[in-house]
DNA sequence: TTTATCTTGTGAAATCGTTCACAAGCCTGC
DNA sequence: GCAGGCTTGTGAACGATTTCACAAGATAAA
C-alpha cells in the first residue's frame, strides 16, 4: 500500500470517534458531509481520506455507520488490545497512568517505571512502580507494544536509547524536548509547552 | 507579513531550545546544518524557516548562538508573560497545574477552575480551584490570555463557548475531542489517545 | 590582494496534501 | 421501469510546503 499521510490517519481516528457516537444514538447511516461537519472538514476531505483504504459507502446513500465503524476500527489498528508501559511516573507519568481513556480504546498499561525510589512500589491505578533499572529485565519478561515516555527532557534520550534497545516499535514521547530513533521504530510527541508557544505566536501576530 | 506555516512556528520553537541549550554550553555560532541535525530536519528548511522573519546569519559563519536566541523569543513572544487558567482540575487539569515546565517558558496559572465541589476551595501548586460557575465573573476581573480546557470530553465545547464567550483569544484543548471556536480563536488540541491510535496504526501497517 | 573555503539566503523545482468538479451508482416515488 | 434527487469515488487542478541548487557574502591564510 502506498503512503497515507499523518493527517490522514488523524482525521480516521476523529471520524471513528463521530460514528461511534452517532452508533449509540441509533443513527444508521451518515453521508460525507455530516461526517465533515462533525470534523470540521469538507465532504471532499473525508471521501478521499476513506478512499485510500477502499470503497466504503453507497452512492446516494452515504456510510453504514456500523460498517464504518468496523472497517476504521480495523484499519486503526484498534481490534486488538495493546500493552503499554510508562516511563516516568512523577507528575505527567502518574496522569497518564491514571487516564481512563486509554483504557476505552484497548490500550492497557501494564508496566510503570520510575528511577524515584520514593516512588518504586507505590501502587498507580493498580500497577506497583517497578524501578526503572529493572526495565530491560521486564520488558524481556512480558513485552509491551508501546513505551510511553515521561521522563525529565535531560533523562528522555538516555530512556528512548533504553526502550529502543529492548526492541519495542512504538514509541509515545512526552518529554518537552526532541528525541531521536530508528527508522524502524514509530515515534510521536507530545509538547505541551510547544503547544502554549505555538498560541503565544499567534496572539504576538493575531493570525487567525 | 504574509502567512507563516503552523509547522514552521513549531520548528522555530524547537530551534529556540537548542539555542538555549548550547547558549549554556558556551558556543557561540552554529551554523544552519548544525540546528538541523539537532532537531532532525534540514539545512534548506532551517534556512527556510528563518528567512521568513529576516536574515539572521553570517555567510560562511553561521548565526550567533546569543543574537539568534533572542530573535526567536521576540518572533515567537516569548518575551513577555503569559497569564493562563485551566479548566477542570481533575487528573489531567491537575498534572498541568503542576507541570512547571510551562513556568520555566512565561507561561503562569493563576486561575483553576473545577465543577465538582469536593476539589473547589483545595490548593494545587498555590492556586486554589474555584467554583466553575464563577468562570466568567472572575475572568471578567483578572483576565487570562490563553485557556486550557481539561474537562470531560461531554463539557468540552459548552465550556469552550462560555471561555470564548467572556472574550478569551487562545485556547488549549486537552479534552479528547474536536472542538470549534470562532475564526477569531486560536485553538490547540493534545489528544493523546490519538497520538496512541496513530501509533497503533503505524504497528499495524509496520509503515515506517 | 588574492585564493580557498565555508555557509547563508533564496528563486525554482519537486513533492505532498487539499479542494474541485463531475460521471456513475443507488434509492424513492410515481 | 423511469425520472428526479442524493451522494459517492476519483482524476485533475490547485495550493502549500519542502528540497534543490547556486550566487553572493564572509573569513582566514598566504
Amino acid at each position: 500500500m502506498k503512503h497515507i499521510a499523518e493527517s490522514t490517519v488523524r482525521r480516521l481516528s476523529d471520524y471513528l470517534r463521530f460514528l461511534e457516537e452517532l452508533e449509540q444514538q441509533g443513527t444508521r447511516t451518515v453521508s460525507s458531509g455530516e461526517l465533515a461537519a462533525l470534523g470540521g472538514t469538507t465532504s471532499a476531505q473525508v471521501r478521499k481520506d476513506l478512499s485510500f483504504f477502499g470503497s466504503f459507502g453507497k452512492r446516494g446513500l452515504g456510510y453504514s455507520v456500523a460498517a464504518l465503524s468496523k472497517s476504521l476500527r480495523e484499519i486503526l489498528g484498534l481490534e486488538r488490545q495493546w500493552r503499554v508501559a510508562i516511563v516516568g511516573a512523577g507528575k505527567i507519568g502518574g496522569a497518564l497512568a491514571r487516564y481512563s481513556g486509554f483504557h476505552q480504546r484497548g490500550f492497557h498499561v501494564v508496566h510503570l517505571f520510575d528511577a524515584a525510589g520514593a516512588l518504586v512500589g507505590t501502587v498507580i491505578d493498580g500497577v506497583t512502580v517497578k524501578d526503572e533499572r529493572t526495565l530491560e529485565a521486564t520488558l524481556a519478561a512480558e513485552p509491551v507494544d508501546i513505551v510511553l515516555i515521561a521522563v525529565p527532557s535531560d533523562a528522555a534520550q538516555a530512556v528512548v536509547d533504553r526502550v529502543v534497545k529492548t526492541g519495542v516499535r512504538a514509541i509515545l514521547n512526552f518529554a518537552p524536548v526532541p528525541v531521536h530513533v530508528p527508522s524502524t521504530v514509530s515515534l510521536r510527541s507530545v509538547n505541551m509547552a510547544l503547544e502554549l508557544e505555538f498560541l503565544a505566536y499567534a496572539l504576538v501576530n493575531h493570525t487567525r
